[in-house]
DNA sequence: GCCAACGTTGGC
DNA sequence: GCCAACGTTGGC
């Protein structure tokens, strides 16, 4: 178990859940997950005080990392799953003992405009990052700090 | 809207 | 344990 502040990148569809959603109600659940890699690493190395790039995904044109925000709670189970009219119910899964969980993220601010997922191809320093690997299906993956920092740097420029 | 790349499910 | 069928993600 990681001990030190690590860095993530978490993607969300803006329709679904954007940058501006987030801003407005400054913490919300990070629900919805429904991959047990993504799991596990919200529950084994996802700890409080964590930072991520919230990255906008099917997004066309605008594509990209658009803010930054801060975990705010360890692991629990998620309560949507066992909701029937929310998006991703698993009658599978057990109240005693339940499938997914999620983290509660907090709003840390917006970037001064979206490092798109274009321009991120371009930067060689990033070129080990997972988002850019081809068939990379995580909604939510580790990134090093110096990506973190990189990305927000760029934001600026 | 298309489709490639994956993950999951379930029959055997 | 294999693998075909199916579902989902997400870029384009």
């Amino acid at each position: 178990m990681a001990k030190r502040t690590q860095y993530w990148l978490m993607k969300s569809e803006p329709e679904e859940y954007s940058i501006t959603d987030l801003k407005r109600d400054t913490r919300e659940p990070w629900d919805g997950i429904r991959n047990y890699q993504v799991r596990n690493m919200m529950r084994d190395d996802m700890r409080v005080g964590d930072r991520a790039l919230f990255y906008h995904s099917n997004a066309g044109k605008e594509t990209g990392v658009v803010g930054v925000m801060k975990i705010a709670s360890e692991a629990y189970p998620d309560p949507t799953q066992f909701d029937p009219q929310s998006a991703h119910p698993d009658p599978k899964s057990d109240p005693e003992n339940p499938r997914w969980l999620c983290v509660d993220v907090v709003y840390e601010g917006t970037l001064p405009r979206v490092v798109t997922l274009q321009e991120l191809k371009t930067y060689k320093t990033l070129s080990a990052m997972r988002l850019l690997q081809k068939g990379n299906r995580l909604s939510i993956m580790p990134i090093k700090q110096s990506e973190f920092d990189f990305i927000i740097k760029q934001a600026g420029k």
